[in-house]
RNA sequence: GCGGGAGUAGCUCAGUGGUAGAGCGCUACCUUGCCAAGGUAGAUGUCGCGAGUUCGAAUCUCGUCUCCCGCUCCA
């Protein structure tokens, strides 16, 4: 059983120093969120699976980790500074909300050329570039939308319309000691374009031949409008992403089979059941896309929504990025919409040995969202168990390798100093010599101690009791030199020889 | 940005003008031979923030900030 409801996650989250309201002590900043104690634990591990399954576990990956900050040409060549804002507009009257674009697109054709008029436009001017126009001058849009007699389809109705703003969804930020239009920089949106800018240093440096892959996690900025669902959607977020190059021509297959090992992946590696997910087909794409196929977790409260998209970004972004584009084997959608490179010195293309000519790789995109992929990972665990006798257990059934802690290590009486000296020394054993991240602690009775770490998904919890020390009540001293071994989902014991403890668990934490 | 809801202990919440509360959690000690046991003692709050009304405000009024839900957006 699964969390039924975010409330239970973010309040387990609190309690127990997984996730803090970002600059909570001040009343908070939307869409921020902290990683306590046990929160980096368990996003430290997730981000090492992927890297192991992506990186390690392939012939064909190399990994990469470039600057948050970029060239302002980077996010201009790549579509972003243009295409990555909404121009919104409201309703007064049905207060509802709209892309202002969109609305505009709506209207009859009497009513654009109205608008067009306004503005000293020709009277065939679509809705875009309407919108566009009437984005420069907002308080004499405002006037021209209510004189034109522009339709709410909400209610039929010409509407009380605000003024159209616009919100550009990049973080933009001052470089260097001069403060004039030219020293800004964005912070980046998404990882990806680090990676296709350094494609030609990636290529040259490891030698690599198509197919292959770059692969890059790290920190992504979005001005989101809503920040909403608690680490769902946020304004600072973590991405974990793959730019995989391949012939073009091999590209649809490719993808397909980056969409099938992704699927796997997140039910076998990180615990989320299948009944959990589904693909979802892009019906509208984005400008540099041919197919976007996103995989979804069934969240409690939101429901389906996104953890990874996988794009086919045919040549969209090495075009974009390279100088003296119309000497280039592009794509048609790429020659055509790719705006003309004044600014790069490098062509980003491929030297074929087979067909001895100069291609421009096709890109298959995979990229989720560590903060999503957390969020499913503890809402997929959580688990209110009946127990016989009628009380209720809350715990993780984290997979071992996302528990934040492996082993806890507890003293059956903690008056007794050798049981308090013997579970210590054990603890700090499984720790140096074992690499697993172990606590000790004796703050409450044993029942309590247990349930304690159910909730936060420990998969073992070792006890050392007066047989461990030969000096049993009742005189039978043949588990001298063994512990407890209890596990979290059977809540079984075991005997297990101090000796052998280490290879006992490291067989189970696998 | 609009509409609605909310902000009181670590968590969940009660408290409609008169001494700041409960349950759980936390700390110490006692007890306890394995699944949130019991006892005793204890700590924890600018009642989001600021102003106003009042003899007196967590409570009423105004302002403000933040969070949650919906609308919109989500490459």
């Amino acid at each position: 059983m699964a969390a039924s409801n975010m409330e239970q996650i973010v309040s387990l989250c609190k309690r127990r120093g997984f996730i803090f309201p970002g600059s909570e002590i001040y009343g908070g900043l939307q869409g921020t969120f902290d990683y306590g104690p046990l929160g980096v634990e368990l996003k430290n591990n997730l981000k090492r699976l992927w890297w192991r399954h992506n990186v390690y576990e392939r012939d064909d990956m190399e990994g990469i980790e470039t600057a948050l900050l970029t060239n302002r040409y980077v996010l201009r060549y790549s579509g972003h500074e243009k295409g990555f804002s909404d121009p919104l507009i409201d309703n007064r009257t049905t207060k509802k909300r709209y892309r202002f674009d969109h609305l505009l697109k709506a209207q009859t054709p009497e009513v654009l050329t109205l608008l067009a008029e306004a503005f000293n436009l020709p009277a065939d001017t679509d809705g875009e570039s309407l919108a566009d126009a009437l984005l420069q001058e907002p308080e004499k849009a405002e006037t021209a939308l209510k004189a034109a007699k522009v339709i709410d389809s909400a209610d039929g109705k010409p509407g009380d319309w605000t003024q159209p703003r616009s919100f550009n969804l990049m973080f933009k930020t001052q470089v260097g000691p001069v403060a004039d239009e030219e020293s800004f920089a964005y912070l980046r949106p998404e990882t990806a374009q680090g990676m296709f800018v350094n494609f030609k240093n990636v290529l040259d440096s490891t030698n690599r031949k198509l197919p292959f892959g770059i692969a890059q996690m790290g920190k992504s900025f979005r001005n989101e409008i809503t920040p909403r669902n608690f680490i769902f959607r946020v304004r600072e977020l973590e991405q974990m992403e793959i730019e995989y190059f391949v012939f073009p021509g091999d590209d649809e297959a490719v993808h397909e089979s980056w969409i099938q090992d992704h699927m796997d992946w997140w039910v076998n590696e990180v615990g989320l059941s299948r009944e959990n997910l589904k693909l979802f087909e892009h019906i509208k794409l984005s400008h540099y896309s041919k197919r976007t196929v996103d995989i979804l977790y069934n969240f409690p409260t939101l429901g389906f929504d996104e953890l990874e998209g996988i794009a086919n970004r045919t040549d969209w972004d090495l075009g974009s990025h390279s100088r003296a584009q119309d000497t280039l084997p592009l794509s048609a959608n790429t020659a055509e919409k790719a705006m003309k490179n004044e600014h790069s010195v490098e062509k980003l293309t491929y030297f074929d040995d087979k067909t001895k000519k100069h291609i421009v790789p096709f890109v298959i995109e995979p990229a989720a969202g560590v903060d999503r992929g957390v969020l499913a990972a503890l809402c997929e665990a959580y688990d209110e168990e009946t127990l016989e006798n009628g009380e209720v257990r809350v715990v993780l059934r984290l997979k071992p390798a996302l528990a934040p802690i492996k082993v806890a290590v507890l003293p059956l009486k903690k008056n007794e100093p050798d049981i308090v000296a013997t579970a210590k020394r054990i603890k700090n054993t499984l720790m140096a010599e074992g690499n697993m991240r172990s606590v000790y602690d004796d703050s409450a009775g044993i029942g309590k101690l247990y349930r304690r770490q159910d909730e936060v998904g420990t998969p073992f919890c070792i006890t050392v009791d007066f047989d461990t020390l030969g000096r049993s009540n009742t005189g039978d001293n043949t588990n001298e030199g063994t512990v407890t071994v209890r596990d979290r989902d059977t809540m079984q014991q075991e005997r297990v020889k101090i000796d052998d403890l280490l290879p006992y668990l490291q067989a189970r934490l696998k």
